[in-house]
DNA sequence: ATATATTTTTAGACAAGTCTAAAAATATAT
DNA sequence: ATATATTTTTAGACTTGTCTAAAAATATAT
């Protein structure tokens, strides 16, 4: 049995490596984590400890075959009840993950399960993130450019691929950084402009800006 | 805010109260809640200081309007998501509650207010509870024991006040179940066994199983 | 390559909640 | 009413997870 302390470690480390696909750092966690980086090495070594987690001092961690497998779970939990609480209470996607961190930690097989199964065993979360089986497979992620997503799907922005000053000033002043979390809610078929939802807010983006962003989906 | 641990002890004090409707006793509280009294004089100092019990040294504590307000609260999240898992997820009334000990400690008062429309603002839990209002109404029952009942009179069954695996199997078994209606046909003095009527069928049940069967009459 | 900066770990402290063992208060029985 | 039993509280210890401050390791810059 993890604690919850522990399940939100063994959580953020996999949501850092999945975005690094590489050991994390002990920083960069406490950041995630709003933590101190002490703190940090001390749960490190406990779950390293638990066999959770694979740690070499000054090295960086990353999780164990085991702790993956938790780690899994508790994104399962945490993305079907976002997906409960948007489609059957009416949440909006953006105001159900605090509730949804809470609701993660909550320990029934068979409720999960149930859970599952009355929503309809959906495949994505109303973040668009994929929402992995009960047997640990997870949808792989991989890059794809803005312009060939769909609909309510999302991702990460992880690629720029054009590196004028002109079309970096556009970003920039848009607020638009490596990292960002985007999720497209309308295309315009006519002209392939397309709207997004990117830090909290709404933004029209023609198709030769979406051509050179790249997302982690 | 409160701990987890500070609302089980007022939740467990407010049903402590509700049986005796006088203080509790340390012993009482520290049994209910599987600790040592010691740890629960450690507990009650604390929420005598927050002001949501009163506590005089050796008498027993009992809830303040403070106090009391909050362990309703948490009584009526503990309902309602019981209230979820019969009448949504498809549990069986006698498997619920540990769930909902869980369940119940979400904080979001906008979750519960959802979850309660949701479910068609419920007056009663699965176990023929009343579900206290928003402003903190609780239903008083005007339940009888079923050993307080004459021959033919009847009513709902709304309460079963022993938990036991055992007692519950013998329920099941014999497909009693809150909310059947009850009819008391017979009673043989010599030993206090009943014959009731109970879905079509008339059943013998001993005094030791009619004492923890409550009706709405 | 050496000094400087950054990152990470250690050492020691603290708060919450629990426990055991012993002391203090209250209840019970003769 | 006094001795005995029971209940309750206190004192001190332990665990979990956190923190600050200082030390150690690693990275960076000139």
């Amino acid at each position: 049995m993890l604690s919850q302390s522990e399940e939100n470690y063994l959580k953020e480390i996999y949501a850092l490596e999945e975005l690094a696909s590489k050991e994390v750092s002990t920083n960069a966690i406490a950041e995630k984590m709003n933590t101190k980086a002490s703190s940090v090495t001390d749960m490190i070594q406990k779950l390293s400890q638990k066999g959770l987690v694979v740690y070499k001092k000054y090295q960086g961690s990353k999780l164990s075959k085991k702790g993956r497998e938790q780690a899994v779970a508790i994104v399962r939990k945490h993305r079907l009840w976002e997906t409960f609480l948007v489609n059957k209470l009416d949440f909006l996607w953006d105001e159900v993950h605090e509730i949804a961190e809470q609701l993660e930690h909550v320990s029934s097989e068979t409720l999960i399960d149930r859970l599952d199964a009355y929503l309809g065993h959906p495949e994505f979360d109303p973040h668009g993130d994929p929402i992995p089986k009960p047997n640990g497979d997870v949808v792989k992620m991989q890059n794809k450019c803005l312009t060939d997503m769909d609909v309510n799907h999302s991702g990460v922005l992880v690629e720029v691929k054009n590196s004028e000053k002109a079309f970096l000033k556009y970003l920039n002043k848009r607020n638009i950084a490596i990292g960002d979390h985007i999720k497209v809610t309308e295309i315009e078929s006519f002209d392939n402009s397309m709207k997004i939802h990117i830090k909290e807010k709404e933004l029209v983006i023609s198709e030769e800006i979406a051509k050179n962003l790249y997302l982690n989906t």
